[in-house]
DNA sequence: GCACGCCCAATACCC
DNA sequence: ACGGGTATTGGGCGTGCG
C-alpha cells in the first residue's frame, strides 16, 4: 500500500547486527505512523593514494569478511570540484562501518575516509532525498506496532519519494513549565523536589500538576502520564533543554519512575547540538530561538512574548524565592497561576514560530528539534552537505585547523554633528553577490603558483585567483537560493498576506535569507566543512573595493558622503545624482545598491557604529548607542533617549539640558524601581576561569556561594550599591538586594546618565566636564537645602 | 599618596 | 561553536608631581 506522511522525526535502531532508519510522521490521515526503513545500507567513502590505487582493491577484497564490508564499489565522485574515484563501502550496520573505518583510516594506502562521519539518518535523507517537516509518499506494508505510541507502524517497502505538498499536518503540540522548591539558593535536583508542573496543549488543555508536600513522585508520574495520553507531536518549553528535561530526568531517576514519554517508551536522552532528544516527537525550546535574535537582550520568555508583539499577557511578578510562596495559601495559589501563565505564554510564542520553525528545517534538511538547537554554522553545514551531495560531491571532514584572521569590511568615520536629509543606500546582499560575480569558492581557487590567465579572476589586494569556469560550489548554492527567494517573492504577490500559503512562504523567504546571509561568516569559520580563509578574506576584499568604488562615484557626482560602513554609504539626499549613482553603481560593480533608508535628521557623534536618526515616518532609528545596549541601566538609556528625541526633533539644547537636570534631580529625590538601575552581562566562561576582578564577576561569584548554579552564557544582573572600595567591591546580584536605598544613586548619575547623555549632548558643544560641574553643584545645592 | 596616562580584558554592538 | 571592525568600561600598573 501507498501512503502519504510528513516527517517530523528521524532516527534509527540497531537491530540484529542491522542500521535500521525510523521515520516518524503524521499522515495526510491524520494518523501518527512510524516506518521502519530496512533497505539503508551504511556507507564510506575510501580515497587511495596514487601508488596504492591498482594494487589495494584487491587487498581490500580479500579482507572484506574480516571487515565485514558487505559491498565495494568504485565510484565517480567530486571533491573540492576535482574529478576523483573512490572506494564505496557498503555495511550492514553503523556500528560495522565505525569499526571498518577505524581500522583504514591509518592504513597507508589509504589517502582519506570521508563521509564515515555523517550520522546514519542524515546521511539517509541526504541520499533517499528525505526532508524533514515536508510530504512524501511511500510503498509501504503495515506491521504490528507493538507498544510504540503511534496509530500505525510500517515496513517501507521502497524509499519516500517527495512530494508536491505545500501545508502542514495538524500538529497536536504541548508546551510545559516545571516549578521546583529549594529552601535557599538555586533549586539542585538531588535534593529539591519539583512542586509544581503546568502543560497547555493546542487541544486547549490546561493541566497543573502539583504537591506540596515535597515528594514529587506523583507529579512526575501525572505529568508523564499525560504526555502519553495527549501525544504531543511537539513539546515547547523555554530552558526546557538546559533546565526542565534535565530535572526531570534526575528527579525522575531518584524516584525510580521510568520515565518512558518517547513514542518508542523510552526516557528522553541528550542529543546532539546539546539539546534534549525525545523520539517520535520534536522536543523545541524556544530559549533557542531567543538568542538567535540580537533585540532580545536578557532572553526572557516576557521579552520574547513582546518581541512577537504578542498582546496582553498577564505580566506576572518577579518570584525569585519560591521557598517564600509555598508557605501561605495565597503563595501557593500564586505560584500555580503563574506556572500557568508561564505554560501559557509559552504556547502562544510557539504558535506564532511553528511556521518558520518548519521551513527552517525544510531548507536547512535538519531535523525539527535540531535545526532549533543548531547552532547557524551547523545548519549552513547541513544545507551545503545537501547540495554538494546533489552535485556529486564527497563531504568534507571538519579539520581540526589554526585560525587564521584576515582583514574584514571598511568602516569611515561619520562626519560629526547633526545632519538633514539624508539617505541610506545600501548592497543588496553583497557578499553573496560579489562571491558569485567572482565564482569565489574553495573549489574554484586556484593554487598560488599557478600564473594569472584570462581564466581565472584576480581578486584586488589579496594575492588570491578563482577560476570563471565551472561555478563553485558557493556559486551554486548562492544562485540557487537568491532565485528561489526570487521566485517565493513572486509567488507571494499572487496570494491574500491573510492565507496560510502566503505565511508559509514569507517565513520560507526568511529561512532562505538567514542561511544566505550566513554563508560568507561560515567560509571564514574554522569549524566549517568548506573552511577556507581566502575564499572569506577574497569576499571581504571585493567587498571593501566595491564600498570605495560607490564612494569614488559619489564625489564623482558630487554627493557628498558622511558615513560609510562595510554595504552601506550614508549620503545627501538629492534624488536625482542618487539615481545616477546607482547606475554608475551597477555598471561598475554588477551589484544592485539600493535606498534603503532616508533619515529628515541624523545625529552622528566622532565615533564609528554609532547614530540616531529620525526616519520619515517621525520614529527614531538608534544605532550602537547606550540607549540600546544591554549592559547600560535603564535609567541612562531613558534619559539618552529622550535626549536624542529633544534634538532631534525640537533642536532644542536648552529643554534636553533642563531635562537631564530634573531627572538627575527626581534621582536623588524619589525612589525608583531596583529594575531601572540593573546592569546586565553575560557570564562566557565559568566564573572560576576568570583571572581578572570585574564587578559582574563578583557579583555572579555572590550568586554561587549563595547556591546559584551559573556557567557560560548566563547573563548576571547587577547593580552599584553604597560604600567604599573599587567598583566590583560594590557590585551586588539585584536578587540579593533587599533594600532600594542601598542603591549608589550618586554612582548611577555619574558613570550611566551622564556619559549616556553627555555622548549625544557634546556633539552640540556641551562637553562632559560641565555635566558633571553640573550635577555635582547641584548635589551641593540639593544637600545644602535639604 | 595619588592623579594621570597607558594597556589590557571583557563585553556588546554594527554590518 | 558563522566573520571582522569598533567603542567603551573598569582594573592594574608605572610615572611624575608635590
Amino acid at each position: 500500500m501507498k501512503i502519504n506522511f510528513w516527517l517530523l522525526d528521524i532516527d534509527r535502531e540497531e537491530s540484529e547486527g542491522k542500521t535500521i532508519i525510523r521515520l516518524w510522521g503524521i499522515t495526510d490521515k491524520n494518523e501518527r505512523i512510524v516506518i521502519y526503513d530496512k533497505t539503508f545500507q551504511p556507507s564510506f567513502y575510501l580515497l587511495i593514494k596514487n601508488e596504492w590505487i591498482s594494487t589495494f582493491l584487491k587487498k581490500l577484497e580479500e579482507e572484506k569478511e574480516n571487515l565485514k564490508i558487505k559491498e565495494i564499489l568504485k565510484e565517480d565522485k567530486k571533491f573540492f570540484g576535482r574529478k576523483i574515484e573512490a572506494l564505496k563501502l557498503i555495511f550492514n550496520s553503523f556500528e560495522d562501518l565505525i569499526k571498518c573505518s577505524e581500522k583504514l583510516t591509518n592504513r597507508i594506502e589509504v589517502a582519506e575516509c570521508l563521509e564515515n562521519d555523517l550520522r546514519p539518518a542524515f546521511k539517509y535523507m541526504i541520499e533517499k532525498n528525505v526532508i524533514p517537516c515536508c510530504w512524501h509518499e511511500v510503498e509501504v506494508k503495515e506491521i504490528d506496532k507493538k507498544t510504540v505510541m503511534v496509530d500505525k507502524a510500517y515496513e517501507a517497502v521502497s524509499s519516500p519519494n517527495l512530494i508536491e505538498k505545500k501545508d502542514i499536518p495538524n500538529l497536536k503540540i504541548l508546551s510545559f513549565s516545571i516549578t521546583c522548591y529549594s529552601k535557599v539558593g538555586f533549586p539542585n535536583p538531588t535534593k529539591d523536589p519539583i512542586i509544581l508542573i503546568s502543560a497547555c496543549t493546542n487541544f486547549n488543555d490546561k493541566k497543573q500538576f502539583f504537591v506540596f508536600n515535597f515528594n514529587d513522585k506523583e507529579v512526575i508520574n501525572d505529568f508523564s502520564r499525560f504526555i502519553n495520553e495527549f501525544n504531543p507531536d511537539i513539546i515547547v518549553g523555554f530552558n526546557n533543554n538546559n533546565f526542565d528535561w534535565p530535572y526531570l530526568i534526575e528527579r525522575a531517576e531518584i524516584n525510580k519512575i521510568d520515565l518512558a514519554i518517547t513514542r518508542n517508551g523510552v526516557k528522553p536522552h541528550k542529543s546532539l547540538y546539546g539539546h534534549v532528544s525525545i523520539a517520535g516527537r520534536a522536543n523545541l525550546d524556544l530559549l533557542d530561538f531567543a538568542k538567535d535574535i540580537p533585540e532580545i537582550k536578557l532572553e526572557t520568555l516576557e521579552e520574547l512574548a513582546e518581541f512577537l508583539k504578542i498582546e496582553e499577557f498577564e505580566s506576572k511578578p518577579l518570584i525569585s524565592n519560591v521557598s517564600k510562596y509555598v508557605e501561605t495559601e495565597d503563595g501557593k495559589k500564586l505560584l500555580i497561576k503563574n506556572s500557568l501563565i508561564n505554560a501559557e505564554l509559552i504556547l502562544k510564542c510557539f504558535k506564532m514560530l511553528l511556521e518558520f520553525f518548519i521551513q527552517l528545517s525544510s531548507v536547512t534538511g535538519l531535523p525539527l528539534d535540531q535545526v532549533i538547537a543548531a547552532p547557524v554554522g551547523f545548519r549552513v553545514d547541513s544545507y551545503l552537505i545537501r547540495q554538494a551531495y546533489k552535485l556529486g560531491e564527497l563531504i568534507p571532514k571538519r579539520k581540526e585547523q589554526p585560525y587564521q584572521s584576515y582583514k574584514g569590511g571598511m568602516v569611515l568615520s561619520p562626519k560629526p554633528g547633526l545632519h538633514k536629509n539624508i539617505a541610506v543606500l545600501d548592497f543588496a546582499s553583497m557578499y553573496p553577490n560579489l562571491m558569485m560575480l567572482y565564482n569565489v569558492s574553495p573549489d574554484t581557487l586556484v593554487s598560488l603558483n599557478e600564473p594569472l590567465n584570462e581564466n581565472v579572476f584576480p581578486i584586488p589586494e589579496v594575492e588570491h585567483k578563482f577560476r570563471k569556469e565551472p561555478p563553485g560550489l558557493y556559486k551554486i548554492v548562492f544562485s540557487n537560493l537568491l532565485a528561489e527567494r526570487k521566485k517565493i517573492n513572486a509567488q507571494l504577490n499572487q496570494l491574500s498576506p491573510e492565507s496560510i500559503e502566503y505565511k508559509l512562504l514569507k517565513e520560507r523567504s526568511k529561512a532562505i535569507k538567514i542561511i544566505t546571509n550566513a554563508c560568507y561568516g561560515y567560509a571564514g569559520w574554522v569549524g566549517a566543512r568548506w573552511y577556507s580563509k581566502e575564499v572569506a578574506e577574497s569576499a571581504a576584499a571585493l567587498g571593501r573595493k566595491a564600498i570605495k568604488e560607490v564612494i569614488n562615484i559619489a564625489s564623482e557626482e558630487g554627493l557628498k558622503v558622511i558615513y560609510s560602513d562595510t554595504d552601506s554609504v550614508f549620503i545627501e539626499n538629492l534624488p536625482e545624482k542618487i539615481k545616477k549613482l546607482q547606475e554608475k553603481t551597477l555598471n561598475k560593480i554588477g551589484v544592485e545598491i539600493k535606498v534603503d533608508k532616508i533619515y529628515k535628521k541624523i545625529i552622528f557623534t566622532e565615533a564609528k557604529k554609532k547614530y540616531a536618526g529620525l526616519t520619515q515616518e517621525n520614529t527614531i532609528d538608534i544605532v550602537g548607542m547606550e540607549a540600546v545596549r544591554g549592559d547600560w541601566a535603564n535609567i541612562a538609556k531613558i534619559v539618552q533617549r529622550k535626549i536624542l528625541e529633544i534634538m532631534l526633533i525640537e533642536e532644542d539644547l536648552k529643554k534636553a539640558l533642563d531635562y537631564l537636570k530634573s531627572f538627575i534631580k527626581k534621582l536623588r529625590k524619589e525612589k525608583f524601581d531596583l529594575k531601572d538601575f540593573i546592569l546586565w552581562k553575560t557570564l562566557t566562561k565559568p566564573v572560576n576561569e576568570y583571572e581578572i576582578k570585574a564587578p559582574h564577576i563578583e557579583a555572579a561569584k555572590k550568586l554561587i556561594q549563595k547556591g546559584w548554579r551559573l556557567t557560560t552564557g548566563d547573563k548576571i544582573g547587577y547593580v552599584i550599591i553604597k560604600g567604599s572600595g573599587k567598583l566590583y567591591e560594590k557590585a551586588e546580584p539585584y536578587e540579593l538586594v533587599n533594600n532600594i536605598e542601598d542603591i549608589d544613586v550618586e554612582y548611577y548619575i555619574f558613570h550611566q546618565v551622564i556619559p549616556a547623555a553627555s555622548r549625544v549632548l557634546k556633539v552640540f558643544g556641551l562637553s562632559e566636564k560641565r555635566l558633571i560641574d553640573l550635577a555635582s553643584a547641584s548635589s551641593l545645592i540639593d544637600f545644602s537645602s535639604g
